[in-house]
DNA sequence: TATTAATCGAGACGGTACGTCCCGTCTTAGA
DNA sequence: TCTAAGACGGGACGTACCGTCTCGATTAATA
């Protein structure tokens, strides 16, 4: 069913390709080291197909990135809002202690000087992110676990915020204490009073 | 009887005019848009004499930002460690807010590709922040009003991380609500359980 | 079937613009003073450019000069070998004492430093210069007006010797004096003995 | 008899440490990679103290060069002029064949572009060469071997001229066989034709 | 004997050019 | 029409030397 178009048609395989080495590059060499020259060559396409479809390196990169880590980690759901949440929090420190965490870190890095980049990486990445925390967040609310003007942005905030600050600004461990603590002291303050 | 200093002395006004050039230019043209050329020009000094002493751009920005910003805001005394906290978060914020932040947050963006530049801003701005804050409590912890065993480090995590969070990840507003409420949620977790 | 032609093809006019500002600036401001940066901006082209085919400063130039010196001196022939060396012999000084022998002179020297100026400078300008020569005396030994057993290159080298040597080396005058002494003297080692 | 210098005497040792660093540095790696401060280095001399004395690097190597060079060949008397003349220009292109002969040429390189720098070579190197020829030139003279009305000064063109112009323009060999033929060649046309 | 003045090592400095790397654009030929 | 190959102008990189300039230490002749 060809719309009319003329001419070669946009070849899928090399948008992977492209997208696949500015990920495989990103885990290799790091943010800071790749440029669009070195993602050509290791997808063998020409630096000119790259800027026909993305505005840059940041971007290529972001979206390299974005798509390969699609692979999303399962929304746990124990039927207890607490445990739920130390698990998917425990999840997300784990992952951005692995090699992952460099990644992401340089990315919120780059996205702090372009803007088309920190657009990217909020739409796709952090608040899809959010949205698995709001999940927890509504099923304990509606099991009676949590009070009912519980603000949740807010809670995401008090949540993943520290964990984030750790990552980027103090350079402290993601300890499994660390979280365990986050969790316990801002659960406390959406918990439904014990009778 | 040698006293140590052998040759031409290095001249200390070069290096402050170095460190200025690199601090007007940060909120002139931004980081990302300047080069270590740039501040060699505006400082009316040779490139060399600029990487004699700073590996690369990124040092010599975060120095220059650094040195000039010994602007300490002063930490507020009112009696009351809420009080204290809510006023010391809020001028955190208005700074964040104004065009500083835009300046912290690109520097934050240059460290998570820069250790000694992540180290540098660790030192000799994140370190320095938290102690005052540490001072508002100890503070509370004195006159009775915080619990004996409130973990400092933790709380101040809970306290900047949300801020951080939303001015480098979700980019929304800092208002005064927001900073309200991560004040009051966090200050529950350390309060004296009233009698 | 590929053609083996490949990509954007060379530009004849930007390799055209880069030898000729090269010719131009050696005669402007002499040899020493020319930077690959200066070239780059008289012939309106990027220093990458002028490094993706030439080694560095001094091949651009012999190259700049000897592509626009094929200025051919004609060769003489008035039936006679004296008169013939006399008048290429004469023609030379007179070029070697104007603004090129200046020229010549300090890309001679470039050579003493630079085995690749050396061998453009011999193949493209010596050469070429010898086997004008080796004309005039080929057609003196057929006319019967030289010795069968003549050595050409010997006498070439007795003929342009002396000149260059003090072209280079005593910096005396090339006045037609000297060469009318030079082409005599060497003339009688390989004349046909008068009967 | 002092003639009133006040203050510090020049240290003699220091000026030959700087020369004898040149001319070392001139036979290890070539005319075209020394550099002052390589000069000083080695010389255990700061930088400012070789621009005291010489007004750059080409006179500090050339009269290095020459100071250390006063090695003079021994000028041959066998009694006749053409052996003299012979085993006068076998020396000299001995000399020129080994180590030294690269050298010379990168300083007659250097001269091509530096007046300073020829001036010297001319009258410390050039001149007196031609001084010691010319003193078997005026033996042979008074001898009677030779034509009264040899103009000496154009007879020594003619035989260096071919040995230098090979050397630093042709890059052919300076083989005993070419000297010999030089020297036969041109003393025909000084000699007292035999009786 | 103290003063004075020049010499000198060390090394900072402004400046210029180097040769390299990458950017983002453009021009071909081939698919 | 898309694409690879790759040339190109432009700009910044980080380095190497240039030649100049303080410094402090040294060294002799002069006072």
């Amino acid at each position: 069913m060809n719309s009319g178009k003329r001419g070669r048609p946009r070849n899928l395989e090399t948008q992977q390709a492209i997208l696949q080495a500015a990920y495989d590059l990103l885990f290799e060499i790091g943010f800071a080291d790749i440029t669009v020259e070195k993602i050509a060559e290791r997808a063998g396409v020409s630096k000119a197909t790259i800027y026909k479809w993305w505005p840059g390196k940041a971007a290529v990169v972001m979206d390299g990135y974005l798509s390969a880590a699609s692979q999303r980690m399962p929304v746990p759901d124990t039927g207890f809002v607490f445990d739920d949440l130390l698990a998917h929090a425990t999840n997300l420190t784990r992952f951005l202690a692995s090699a992952e965490g460099r990644v992401i870190t340089e990315l919120i890095g780059a996205g702090q000087t372009d803007a088309g980049v920190a657009e990217a990486f909020r739409s796709r990445y952090v608040q899809p992110r959010r949205k698995e925390t709001r999940q927890i967040i509504d099923r304990g609310i509606q099991r009676g676990e949590l009070r009912l003007d519980v603000n949740p942005d807010l809670f995401i905030d008090l949540l993943y915020g520290p964990i984030f600050y750790r990552l980027t600004m103090t350079g402290e461990e993601l300890d499994d204490d660390f979280i365990k603590n986050i969790v316990s002291l801002t659960f406390q303050g959406i918990a439904q009073a014990k009778p």
